[in-house]
DNA sequence: CATGAATGAGAATTCATTCAT
DNA sequence: AATGAATGAATTCTCATTCAT
């Protein structure tokens, strides 16, 4: 997982994780079919960890603009703690490589990502339903505030060094509140 | 450009582009130095185009609620227009490869993703000093707006089939009045 | 002639040729079937140089003595004057590449060196024959006093700055007197 | 060393190489970081061969003349043994390629050959100093017996099949007594 | 189990040669 | 006659994968 971080998903080679692992190259092999596999079940574990988190603040059972701030601290964290999971993320997204590659990266990762957008909808849905929020498609709001927090996350996260303005205060109001004056 | 986007920037070979260009591969050294170049600067024509359809948005003279709706119905259109061209964009923020292309890609690309905040934020900065939106920081809500208005964009570009739900009218919403009751 | 020289043999590129004769690449193709020719054609037109020049010094009409120092001075001059010229030498007598080019050009080159060699040779059996110099085999001689004295002269044409001790005299009265005191 | 030898040292490529070693292309580089490298020491292993023997011939505590006849006999032995190593002797000392390939090969191979040349200037001086031979240039000396001498060598070793007319006697008694009667 | 030397398919790049203009 | 854009075979180098130890 670091090396992929550091060097992205086509340019990390069996070599060098190995050695970050401390382990010959041969080993790799003992423990994953082949290096698709390895990216795969790399994805999986970073998306259980990220996961986790967010899902320990969607399970708070308080009132949903602190949840949603809760979500947003998580998210924020956990990019802080990992600087360069980001890229993981980021690939996982968007598989490259050959069509092959590309098919079987959807089949295992898509649905890592899908399943945090449901997460979201889901706790959305009910916030709606419960007359905390105004009622629109719960998916695609979900897909909105992830993405839209990420970029401000990472792009502090990212910057050398990173600034303590408060990104967490600043999502929670303009997502609750819109922008209009 | 086509071949970029569809595997990947780091999985696009020489070969395939020369195919896919209907030329030989020596002859694409006649006008690309190396890949590298290539790579480079088919980003910048492909941002170029989008930069023209957002900046003609941006530019309209109308209150800021109509330019924000313009803007997002430009991307929309772009992206449904082009609907591989999204992994170019995604390359583009988070370089892969080694070290040293990594840092040619961070020179050359994230001037163009940062030219497009940039101008993003001195709209909104606008809108702020006429009293038209709260007043924040323009920079992060410029990332805000961006990245989660791509999402939902993609999210629909890339579906298949693409569903008909009015992206440009969601997103304007949400954005100006945020989700609370 | 120039660019083989700089660059020898191998490295020597139909492009580079055709900039320094100030024509097209495809324009060479009317004058040479192909790069082996062109290098051959080459080789012969440089050799003839230096050959008109030796001859011209062996041909003269004096005591052996001064027909050496003669021809010694016409190699010493033409390697001065054509101070890259020594690559081409060195690459005629011992051809690379594969072994088509290799038996093509020693087909044309080496009679080049071989008539050389020769003509020296028929000087020395002269001189033999008329009692000014001792008897032995004219060949060696002539191999061991050519390239001896290449050595000598290319040591100096190729230092920085050539530096004026005469090696013309140093040459004959080594070759003359041989070092035994 | 035999592939270069034998086609040359531009013409030499990985793969005939590989073969001729019966190894993977691969497993070239698994031993030197690349093609240069390659070249470079194999010349380095050339030379010491050849400097072993000299060397050992130089180091007789014996009268100058037979110090002489025992160097002749070692490189005469040594080229006989090496049919094809006068290849890479002759490349050595000139060498072609692009301007960075020729300043890194005069880097390495140069010292190699001027080591030779040095040791044998260095016995010279002694054989003046004591009175052995007359006094000269002992660098310009050791240039032209090394040459004069590889030349009639070379072309016995070199020609099908070797005569054995006795060249360490004929050079051995022209470079002592010279030529005149 | 672990190793790491060896493999060879595959990628980038070069350059002699052709040919339509 | 001259051109130079286009070609593609050939070359260097990389790296996922295997397998004997």
């Amino acid at each position: 997982m670091r090396v992929i971080a550091r060097k992205g998903m086509a340019a990390a080679t069996m070599q060098e994780i190995a050695e970050e692992a401390g382990v010959a190259k041969g080993t790799i092999y003992l423990y994953f079919r082949d290096r698709d596999e390895l990216v795969e079940k790399t994805f999986e574990s970073a998306m259980m960890q990220l996961h986790a988190r967010v899902d320990a603040a969607l399970d708070l059972d308080v009132p949903f603009p602190r949840k949603l701030r809760a979500m947003l601290a998580a998210v924020c964290d956990f990019f802080g703690e990992n600087r360069e999971f980001f890229r993981l993320y980021m690939s996982m997204r968007f598989p490259e490589g050959s069509a092959q590659q590309q098919r079987r990266q959807k089949r295992t990762c898509q649905p890592q990502y899908q399943t945090r957008v449901q997460r979201v909808a889901e706790v959305l849905q009910q916030a709606m339903e419960r007359g905390e929020i105004g009622v629109t498609d719960p998916r695609r709001l979900a897909l909105f505030i992830i993405e839209g927090s990420n970029a401000v996350i990472l792009e502090r996260v990212l910057s050398e060094p990173p600034s303590s303005d408060d990104d967490v205060d600043f999502l929670t109001n303009t997502i609750l509140g819109g922008i209009r004056k």
